[in-house]
DNA sequence: TCTATTCTCGTACGCTGTACGGAATGAATG
DNA sequence: CATTCATTCCGTACAGCGTACGAGAATAGA
């Protein structure tokens, strides 16, 4: 499973039996006017656009042509609707159950996805932080990968950990990644940044700072960077 | 470089110059009554004790015995109050400058130690994720690092990225090994959560799942898992 | 003593998530 | 058909957040 809590206090979050197993029979009162699929979509569509911190409960209801109230009706609160959104995009991971017999390979393939997914969505891995989705996506995705776990020879819980951890990789690579890459954006921000760097690494107390500053190497792609750490964790995923 | 972002819209900050840069030497006017050290104490002290979320400027005033707004006379915003409260528990890192001449060893001891670090500090790969530091204490920690990657024969960009993706691993796992521990501890939720995957698991279509669930095996040690999986990360640091 | 500078902090504003309760709706019941 | 009652809709309100503003207090140099 993903991690979750991060050393804040224990989010808790909503009864997992009552977010994700309902039928929905509701037989009486009044007809709702949205669903739970639209908000969920409209919050997606406005974090893919804005951020995870544009997505405000007002933000949505707007978006959605709803009163910030009756959102409420759909999600007992705002974690439980990032929690939907988690599982939502999750839904985008193909069910790979393909398996083509090499167990290295697929975890890659997997592994690619994921990251792909994330570059899709840039909040996710900042949502992923914080919180865990129990949906069924995300458990159709659980399943498929702990399938692939299974040449591994791993135990159950050793399978659960190595996707938690795959997971947890994935996702602290794109963060940085994109964090790379709005940074090379933001001009002002990483001038006065690489200037403050420069100031520090001419001090003579930071040496080996100043030479992998001055040393930068031909500059890897993002993708080779993952490629390489992400061979090193897989390829001594079932020893010992 | 520890990563940053997160997907979120760029937190940029204040200039790292202004913030890390500062002899401070005011002579006229008013002596001040607190000090960056204390409040950032203070904040840390709070953040330990009741996690990242209670650290409100509010709280850490009232805690100082202040008032709220004269913290901004020493942090221009709480942003950079976390930033300060990063580097000052950075500073409880060894300088490690002592190389044993076993770079793999070397690097698995800091890997150990910055766990060890995150443990006393739960909130800490939380407000990493988010966010990183530049300060003296982070950027010596940094640079013992790149020091001894250096018989890796990496480049300079591959180095900062090992770091990074090295802290981002530690910082990962951390998070993990904290969300197992608090979800044990209460009792409620976890019991909740564990019925609901009994029952997903039994609906048939989640084999895999029902099997790893049934099957934990011998339960491994937080330590042992977070070894395991550093040494293949770290084994395979200087192929290419 | 005067003036310039700095720190202190009460008040206030706009934002957040969401508790509450009344109005609207519509199926089930009498 | 009238009534009941579950359900949804949502305006209002509240506590809490980060922090802009500016008035007052303190201190060093002139």
């Amino acid at each position: 499973m993903p991690r979750a809590g991060d050393g804040e206090r224990n989010a808790a979050g909503v009864d997992p039996e009552q977010l994700w197993l309902r039928p929905a029979e509701s037989r009486r009162g009044r007809k709702p006017s949205f669903s739970r699929e639209q908000i969920t979509e409209t919050a997606v569509a406005l974090a893919d656009a804005e951020g995870l911190e544009a997505v405000t409960m007002r933000r949505v209801a707007a978006e959605v042509g709803a009163g910030v109230m009756s959102l409420y009706s759909y999600a007992p609160d705002k974690e439980t609707l990032l929690e939907l959104m988690v599982d939502h995009v999750s839904g985008e991971l193909p069910a790979t159950d393909a398996r083509t017999g090499d167990w290295r390979a697929d975890l890659k393939t997997i592994a690619h996805l994921q990251r792909a997914l994330m570059l899709r969505h840039p909040w996710l891995p900042g949502a992923l932080a914080t919180r865990r989705s129990l949906g069924p996506h995300t458990l159709a995705f659980l399943e498929s990968v702990l399938a692939a776990l299974r040449p591994t020879g791993l135990d159950g819980a050793a399978r659960l950990e190595a996707f938690a951890q795959l997971t947890a990789f994935v996702s602290g690579h794109v963060s940085y990644e994109i964090a790379q890459a709005t940074a090379a954006r933001s001009a002002d921000r990483s001038a006065a940044e690489a200037r403050y760097l420069a100031t520090v690494a001419a001090d003579g107390h930071h040496p080996e700072l100043a030479e992998a500053l001055a040393a930068p190497g031909r500059p890897l792609t993002p993708e080779a960077t993952f490629t390489r750490f992400l061979d090193r964790l897989i390829d001594g995923l079932d020893s010992d």
